[in-house]
DNA sequence: GCAAAGTGTGAGCACTGCTCTCGTTGTGGA
DNA sequence: TCCACAACGAGAGCAGTGCTCACACTTTGC
């Protein structure tokens, strides 16, 4: 009875068994998709019996969805990584947006497993909102370098923001803590689905036709997009 | 035995059978999603045994593959029709954008199985890729319009396309018949992974805890993207 | 008119997620 | 130290899946 030492065998067995079964079900989401996980096999694989998983996963929507939160933790660790080696905001940017694509090129199906189509009825909405936020962060935190240095200058005016607009993104600003007027968290956002979206399309056979491969395009958009939200050369 | 006039019985009544299971795939995909389509259900459904279904589609994926090209030519109905109801430019590229997103909005499980994460080991490549290319080819007819005008002015210069990107797109632009400059069908092209970025973003969830109702930024984007790519207004 | 091709049937195989019961084993309190 | 209890693994079993096959029946084209 370790009073605050460590954990009970039964505990410390408990949590290895859990990661065991996470990296087996791992292992077969990269070989055969999300589609093609099956409980079963990855008990066989761990030498117990099929019920035996439900004693560690409720059910395989559950696996899914640890699996999930997992990749948006590696993913946003990754990302933050990458920022953090830099401290001019237009490198930091570069650094960010490279990571992201070369995270995603390395997890492919953990990559969809966040950023696809959500596989069941989709099973996990709250649990995973707060990892998968971390990588807009990052991004606005190279923007705000550059705000505090007085060299956040946007390539063009652009439109005015809509009333509605602005008073969602003033509040994406209170709740991240930031201190960038709207309009340069606006843009960011922009730039963050457009990563995401080229990332995505790369990643699943969009691009086939046309840039592919598709790094020179990458490269060329991360700073195009580098130019829009006005971070300096 | 009918000479040329028509198809005989049989054909008929494959044809409308096919569109039948179709038809009730669809309704099963909207209801459960892609993962929860299941050929006994629909065989349920249709009153006939499951294993006569594989007389019209050899296999799950096959029944998934061609639910995908007719997504695709329906949605790139449903663009090209947008676009044809306006000459002005950007009132095009305006009306082709909020097309794509309607039509996602209105064909959600549809739309996950064109731009969401390929379901199987993805099975359909070359088959989808004609119909899906249409949505951007409409975007670049719109830039084609004004740049025929003398009124495709890029917000701001950019950076300059390296040796392979030129290339490539040069190659695209070759492809698609179009006389465009190299650094404006890089600028569409950026913007068609930003317009189905956020599209994804907003129908999987990813924009929840930001900008949600998404389409006050949605409207924003679509004005940014077209001054980005040099639509004058 | 008849062989051939197309079509629906039903049984069956191997697989899945998941539930339940039943022994076993580790745990924490008395 | 003992013991009740919770956690655990095993195995059978249910309902469902994709897919195959041999079998009848019907339509087609010569």
């Amino acid at each position: 009875m370790p009073p605050s030492r460590s954990l009970t065998a039964r505990e410390r067995a408990r949590a290895e068994l859990t990661s065991e079964i996470k990296a087996q079900a791992r292992i077969q989401l990269a070989e055969h998709g999300a589609g093609g996980l099956s409980l079963r096999a990855i008990a066989r694989e761990l030498g117990m019996v099929s019920s035996a998983i439900y004693r560690y996963f409720p059910s395989r929507d559950d696996l899914l969805t640890a699996l999930i939160i997992d990749a948006c933790t590696d993913l946003g660790d990754a990302v933050e990584q990458a920022g953090k080696a830099h401290r001019k905001p237009r490198l930091r940017w570069r650094a960010c947006c490279t990571a992201a694509r070369e995270w995603a090129l390395e997890h492919r199906q953990e990559y969809a497993l966040i950023y696809g189509s959500p596989v069941p009825g989709y099973a996990a909405p709250q649990d995973t909102v707060a990892p998968a936020a971390r990588v807009p962060l990052v991004l606005l935190d190279a923007l705000r370098g550059a705000h505090h240095d007085g060299q956040l200058t946007p390539a063009f005016a652009g439109p005015a923001l809509s009333l509605t607009l602005k008073a969602q993104v003033e509040a994406v600003a209170e709740a991240t803590g930031t201190d960038l007027p709207a309009d340069a968290v606006t843009r960011a956002i922009l730039a963050w689905t457009q990563l995401f979206g080229m990332i995505s399309f790369e990643l699943f056979g969009q691009l086939v036709g046309s840039v592919d491969p598709s790094k020179p395009f990458f490269d060329h958009c991360v700073e195009s997009m580098a130019d829009f939200v006005g971070l300096p050369a």
